[in-house]
Order: C-alpha cells, then sequence, then structure tokens
DNA sequence: CTCCAGGAGGGTT
DNA sequence: AACCCTCATGGA
C-alpha cells in the first residue's frame, strides 16, 4: 500500500480506455465515511482524509498522493474487460448501464471488518452513523480543509473501550462482538497477510472465526478490503435480485443453504468477477426490484 | 401501531 | 444440517 502524504490540490487524468465514476463509487453502498459536498467528495480512509472530485477524466485530489489515490479507487483495474465477463443478460447489462463507472474500491481490512460488523440486521445511513460516532468517540481528531475530522479508531482504542462506551455509539448489541473482535484482531496481527494469501473459500472461513462476522460480512470484507471477486455477499436486497431474475435462492426468507447457493450459482455463471456483478446489481437494487430504499445520496 | 434494514449467535431438534 | 428465537435502533 502506497504510503498517503498530505499535500495542496493535485490533479490527474484517468485513461480514455478506463472506465470510472466517482459518484457512482462513492454512494453504491460499499463504503460509509463518504459524503459529497458541491462537487467534491469528502471522506477518510482509515486515518487519512482525503478530498476528491471528478471533471470528466479529470481527477482533482488533496490529501494523499496520486498512487495512493489510484490505489483506493482501484484505477489499475481493467474495468472494460470485468464488465465484458460479466454482462451475460439483460438484468446484469442494465445494472452496468445504470451504474457505468462503479469500481470496487481498495478498503482498509481492519476499518472494514469492524464497519461490517455495524452493518448487520441495519440500513446504510444506520451504519454510516455508527462509524462516525465511533470514530469521533475514540479516532484521532485531525484538521483537514478547515474542518475537524476523525481517523478510524484503531483496534487497540476499541479493545480498551468500554461495552457501554460502544453501545453509546449505536452499536446496539453487536458491541460485545467489536470488542471481541478488536481484541482478536491485536492479539493476531497476521490476520491480514493470511487472509489475503488465502483462496476465497477458506479465507471467509477464517474471517467468520470473528465475533459478529458472518457469511455476509465475511464475503462484504473479502470483496471490499481483500479484492477476493469471486464473493458474492447476498444480502436481503440481492436475495430478491437474484430470485426474481435468475430464480435463485430460497423462496421467502434467505436460508442457510440459500445463501451458499446462490454463492455457487453466481460463481459459476458469472465467473472470477462475480463480486462485480453484486455491486453493480447492488447498486442498481431500486430498478431492479421496483422499491425505492434509501440509496446512501 | 407494524414493518423493515448490506445478519449473526445460540439453542433445540 | 435445518429450524426456531432474540438481539438494538431508527425511519417509514
Amino acid at each position: 500500500m502506497p504510503a498517503p502524504n498530505h499535500s495542496a490540490e493535485k490533479v490527474f487524468q484517468i485513461d480514455r480506455s478506463q472506465a470510472f465514476s466517482l459518484d457512482h463509487t462513492l454512494s453504491c453502498g460499499q463504503v460509509f465515511r463518504w459524503e459529497r459536498s458541491a462537487d467534491w467528495w469528502y471522506g477518510v480512509v482509515g486515518s487519512t482524509p482525503l478530498r476528491v472530485r471528478q471533471d470528466g477524466r479529470k481527477i482533482r485530489f488533496s490529501g494523499a498522493d496520486r498512487e495512493f489515490v489510484e490505489w483506493y479507487f482501484s484505477l489499475d483495474l481493467n474495468l472494460r474487460d470485468v464488465i465484458s465477463t460479466i454482462s451475460l443478460d439483460p438484468v446484469v447489462k442494465d445494472a452496468v448501464r445504470r451504474c457505468r463507472g462503479l469500481r470496487i474500491v481498495r478498503q482498509q481490512p481492519w476499518e472494514c471488518l469492524a464497519s461490517y460488523i455495524g452493518a448487520t440486521y441495519s440500513n446504510i445511513p444506520m451504519v454510516r452513523r455508527r462509524v462516525e460516532l465511533l470514530s469521533a468517540e475514540f479516532g484521532e481528531a485531525q484538521e483537514f480543509e478547515g474542518k475537524k475530522v476523525y481517523g478510524f479508531p484503531p483496534p487497540e482504542k476499541i479493545a480498551e473501550a468500554s461495552i457501554e462506551a460502544l453501545t453509546c455509539c449505536k452499536m446496539g448489541y453487536r458491541a460485545p462482538y467489536l470488542k471481541k473482535t478488536a481484541i482478536k484482531v491485536m492479539d493476531d496481527p497476521a490476520w491480514e497477510d493470511r487472509i489475503q494469501s488465502l483462496p476465497y473459500r477458506e479465507a471467509r472461513k477464517e474471517l467468520q472465526e470473528f465475533d459478529g462476522i458472518g457469511k455476509k460480512a465475511a464475503d462484504c470484507v473479502l470483496l471490499f478490503a481483500f479484492q477476493k471477486y469471486e464473493s458474492f455477499p447476498v444480502d436481503v436486497w440481492i436475495h430478491r435480485i437474484m430470485q426474481k431474475n435468475y430464480g435463485q435462492g430460497s423462496p421467502g426468507a434467505l436460508t442457510d443453504r440459500g445463501y451458499e447457493q446462490i454463492g455457487m450459482f453466481a460463481r459459476e455463471y458469472f465467473g472470477k468477477y462475480a463480486g462485480y456483478a453484486q455491486e453493480y446489481l447492488y447498486c442498481n437494487r431500486q430498478s431492479a426490484t421496483g422499491s425505492t430504499p434509501a440509496c446512501g445520496r
């Protein structure tokens, strides 16, 4: 990972052959600490505050160096190739068309792990609130662009926090899960390298050893923090979409077997970039299900 | 009031 | 394995 480097506003051009949409990437629900204000997106990645804006092929940013920004937004990935392998039917094609340029970012593993503990049985605005509260309470305060911002708290800060303090951050019954997971992470600093080196299936099994991390959250962490693109997280929205359009999953509520079955189908059907198909389908969930969820922006 | 949201853990068959 | 049940929180 390139070291973040605070400096003045910078700019670079995205290659003409590469698709990228900052808006779709940051508003699709994969990240919780980005907010759009006028033409700028403000966010904190781990302990690094950033702001980014896109004007066509031009990316303007400050708070880090170019290498970090390109790495974070996965601009090294050939998105056109990915899209061509998953665009197999009108459903995905429509999702890709509506969410053109969406990329899966490279989240910080610990931040991603902790955030998705707070994402279970909840909705995106609530998750964003929880993560913000945790950061304000236990993260390091910094000054950025004239505003006070907070880094995501390192595992030590969460590990030594009281359950009451975590509950005050609206963690609810997840508070003890988060604390236990923070302690486990501190106890096992090699966890990131181990997960990264393991194949998808075993990596997911390892992640599920963390308290508060089940199949779905583990799949999200593998996809958003470890670039294991065969991961296919199934939440209630994806379940609905897969039932309606592909006849997959369990009728009614999502069962354990239904979850596995959808994942198997998706990996076989979409291939090794099944996770990208999932993100496009999720991003397009409102039109795919005929509902109007709170869409992150 | 009820129902739902990027589910997971624990217990009982 | 396959089903229960409960968990905290806010918005619609």
